[in-house]
DNA sequence: CAAATAGTGTCTTTCAGACAATATTGT
DNA sequence: ACAATATTGTCTGAAAGACACTATTTG
């Protein structure tokens, strides 16, 4: 094709990877190895390989630049940033990933070089990212407030087993609006295929045991739960 | 940073163009020029140039491989693939769009070396498209379908003046299902900002006169169309 | 018992969808 | 008058949201 004409660009993966510790909606950040931006907190993500898919790339650069094992119980593309200046050096196109994952064990961890560390998303949002990681920030955060209407996603933050409490506590903190928990129920046990029932019961805490319950086999949601 | 270490790749702007022609959801496609495919139906796109953004190279393609000469009214990102083997030859990652249009007064034309045409959209999804581009297709067919419902795409694929009527029937192509006439004017109506009045009357065909609707300041639809 | 959380019941309003009825034009 | 399209009206059922109420645990 036309190798000559037009000068190749850089690809990146980059991932918003979302997740709720400390009752607070969180997202993964690392210490910048290398300029520019040295030493500043930015998302994780690194260059494509000549033979990886974009999705492998974005896990790959998290089992690298981080020390999470566990694979994100959510991953899908974001969106394309490609703005010409978006990278003060080289033409850089990021292909932006958005995933969830449940709480770790193990809090933050860090065995590689790269510093990752879990920052309340509400206080990254203020903050000044480099690149343009603000908006891609921003945008992620918008798909995941989004798709909780429609989708199952929320499961996604949760582990395998939990309450409906403990579901209704990531809408909560992902919309970042207190819910009523009678509706909620209801609601959420109204939508065909989002959550089977395991049987089991108790828990934790104060207050009147909870049912426990799994992910259900639905994709989406019918009907929707609205912001 | 690591220029020698990461190969680059090349970054390509497609775009899937729908309008409404012919009582028909219709695509606009291109006669490829050159090998892979050459002489096949795809859909238009190339090159991102070196300090082009991608929207700008998306409707740069549209202008040079076609004589589409006026702007989509709608054109938004679609989704970037990147399967290491989509292409036979090079590793090229495709920034795909979605644009839509009202139906031109000059039907197809062509005035560049490529050939750009008009084709049923059902035709296309049903044929195998060179690449993946009926993925990109079928996902961008998808995404039109979502953004109806909740937002105010639909008049996108309307010229300035419509009636009620004109406007069913985008929902009914793009959905490719019948609408009651009565419930669906109702709704529009309600739906805050979506269109105005302007006042005027009468148009085309037999029956009663339609009152003639412009587009609204509103983005997204509340409440919203559902399918 | 008080506080906390889980879960159920009730009521009002909104809206979707089916469908009937009326209005106004061209043939 | 008839066919076609626009527009309005009526009814039923689903679901959202507010909120009261009951159930069951810990402290």
């Amino acid at each position: 094709m036309a190798e000559a004409k037009y000068p190749s660009i850089y690809v990146t993966a980059d991932i918003v990877l979302l997740t709720i510790r400390d009752d607070q909606l969180q997202v993964l950040m690392v210490e910048r190895g290398r300029e520019p931006f040295l030493g500043r907190l930015a998302l994780p993500g690194g260059f494509v390989k000549p033979n990886e898919d974009l999705r492998e790339a974005a896990l790959r650069e998290l089992l690298e630049e981080t020390s999470v094992r566990i694979k994100p119980k959510h991953l899908e593309q974001l969106a394309t940033y490609g703005a010409p200046d978006r990278d003060p050096r080289d033409r850089i196109v990021s292909v932006a990933h958005l995933g969830v994952l449940a709480s770790l064990p193990e809090p933050t961890a860090g065995t590689d070089a790269a510093e990752a560390s879990w920052h309340s998303v509400t206080e990254m949002i203020k903050k000044r990212l480099p690149f343009d990681h603000s908006a891609i920030l921003k945008d992620g955060l918008e798909r995941a407030r989004a798709k909780l209407e429609y989708s199952t996603l929320a499961t996604a933050f949760c582990p395998t087993n939990f309450t409906i409490g403990e579901l209704r506590r990531v809408y909560e903190l992902v919309w970042g609006k207190e819910l009523d928990p009678g509706n909620f129920h209801r609601k959420v046990l109204g939508s065909e295929g989002f959550i089977v029932p395991t049987g089991k019961e108790r828990q934790s805490g104060r207050g009147r045991p909870s049912a426990i319950y799994r992910k259900g086999p639905a994709k989406t949601l019918h009907p929707p739960i609205l912001r």
